[in-house]
DNA sequence: AATCATTTGTGACGTGAATTCAACATGGCC
DNA sequence: GGCCATGTTGAATTCACGTCACAAATGATT
């Protein structure tokens, strides 16, 4: 049962029509209506108003006093609401105001280079980015687009993959030569971690040899709320850490923090991931954009670690 | 076949409720639709723009930036349509400008009467009051009631009636005292008559004694474009007038002019009707309320003509 | 962690209001 | 007076829209 019978918006349009064009007919062909439809649809306006807005005879239309009022309001009112909808529909050319939320590390060390390009490509749209790692609502946040690492919760939020990085557990050389360097997962029950201050979809870090997997953790010494600050306690010695080695590989090459554990987890890597709501309605030019430009020129590099002679670690590939 | 089928003023009032009210759960209520359909309105209307208004999880709603824009201009769109419909609609009250078109004789004795009570009534009405005795076209003047005198084109045009007005054919003593007075229809084409510059409904003055009618004329010396001038050239002695009885009433009395034929035309009346345009819609409410006024304060004594011992005619009744 | 209550989304269906079609009035123009 | 274009009316039809029932998801609660 249609609740909402009568379409104002319709009834304005063809009325400011048949005043423009002054005939029935005339508006009907402009509009493909029949003259019928036309002129009952006048009459019902006139009847739901209670006044009457044109007189009419078949040769003649003329306005009443309310009729030209009318007409005059609706010719505003039309052209405004197709300014609001042109304004609103998406246009061709992406714009207005892009949120971005981004974990810290990527952010800094992948988002921030590309976003002059992008902006010099889609000079309508303005930029907020924001770089935590906690985990956050879009919704609340007001974000149009989250990167993440790591396992995404099953949601309708939409992810797009933008590359895999491998995850590496350091140490800075000196909290090695103070506490030892572990050799087998268990022996991190007797080291210091660095933790998060934010719970993270994994709980512990996955190490695996040959079939056997097996998660293990040191116990936190101290918490950070983001990858760089953990990486920071880490290059002071506080504990070891599990970082992307996007993050920390020019630490590793440069000696500050050293791989450990290498040997178990060849192949643990947690994918990174363009976020953002799902397809119930049409994404926003800016949002598509973004993320089409993202996942065209982000190359995160996945290099694998290798032990020069030297027993230095280089990062190669 | 719908060819209007976005009904957009439905659209945005639902999209307002459901911003207003911060849920389509809400809105639903409050609009008495289902939440269903409230979805599916809006996931309409998002569609047909091509861009996403709301951000919606099941407990939070947040506009897009694209959302807040068209909220804000629909609010404003809702308002003036509001505004523009309420201003049309008839009120309570009649308002507005009234332009009324009267024959010269009946709206100088009777109409312009009235005018300063009617007014007062209704205080937001302003009335244009144009007289000419000329058939005119109620859409070409932009008249919204004319008062006639005679018999009715066949129309679309409503007429209420507002009396009857005895007719007289008259001459100036000092033109009877020229030409004689006539005795029969038949002498009257010795005479010399006043006629109208327009056409008048009605060819010949109708003549009946008994049962026997016919109509005669005499041949017009002058031509006058309304009632008033007739009477004047009448006064003057140029001929002789059929003119209606509540205009020249006084000068019968006065004896400036002298009924003739009387014996001819005991039944001659012609009936004075308010005109205007047909039930297609409705009436606006001046235009109602001032007919009503006129039917009811509009008293055309139709009194007879006796002649008193002295000769003279006096209007009794 | 798991359940529950609430809210949004989806597919199929029926309804009814609006348009069309055909036939009729009306008016203007020759 | 007759013709053409226009506006109006009545009846049949149709297509959009909302409802219904069910599914999915979210956030709070314990």
């Amino acid at each position: 049962m249609a609740r909402f019978d009568t379409n104002r918006s319709a009834e304005m349009e063809v009325f400011v029509r048949v005043v423009d064009l002054g005939g029935f007919t005339q508006a009907a062909r402009k509009l493909r209506l029949t003259p019928s439809g036309v002129s009952k649809l006048i009459s019902r306006l006139e009847a739901r108003l209670g006044s009457r807005l044109i007189n009419r005879t078949t040769r003649k239309l003329t306005l009443t006093e309310e009729g030209q009022a009318f007409y005059d309001r609706a010719v505003r009112i039309l052209s405004e609401m197709e300014e609001a909808e042109r304004e609103a529909a998406s246009g061709a050319a992406p714009r207005g105001r892009l949120t971005v939320n981004s974990n810290i590390p990527f952010g800094m060390l992948h988002v921030m280079p590309l976003i002059p390009r992008f902006l010099a490509q889609h000079p309508d749209v303005t930029l907020d980015l924001v770089l935590t790692d906690t985990l956050i609502d879009l919704m609340q946040e007001r974000a149009d687009v989250a990167i993440r690492v790591g396992p995404l919760r099953a949601s309708r939020l939409v992810a797009r993959k933008l590359g895999t990085s491998r995850m590496v557990v350091v140490g800075a050389p000196n909290y090695l030569a103070r506490f030892g360097t572990p050799k087998i997962p268990a022996d991190l029950a007797d080291h210091r971690g660095i933790g998060w201050t934010f719970p993270r979809s994994i709980r512990g870090w996955s190490f695996r040899r040959g079939d056997h997997t097996e998660e293990a953790m040191p116990p936190p010494a101290a918490r950070a709320s983001d990858g760089e600050a953990a990486r920071r306690l880490c290059l002071g010695g506080v504990g070891l850490a599990r970082l992307a080695l996007f993050h920390i590989g020019p630490d590793i090459e440069a000696g500050r923090l050293v791989p450990v554990l290498q040997g178990y987890n060849p192949g643990d890597r947690e994918d990174i991931h363009a976020v953002y709501v799902g397809h119930t309605a049409p994404l926003p030019a800016r949002v598509r954009a973004f993320i089409d430009f993202l996942a065209e020129h982000v190359k995160v590099s996945d290099p694998a670690l290798k032990r020069a002679g030297d027993g230095r670690w280089k990062l190669v590939g």
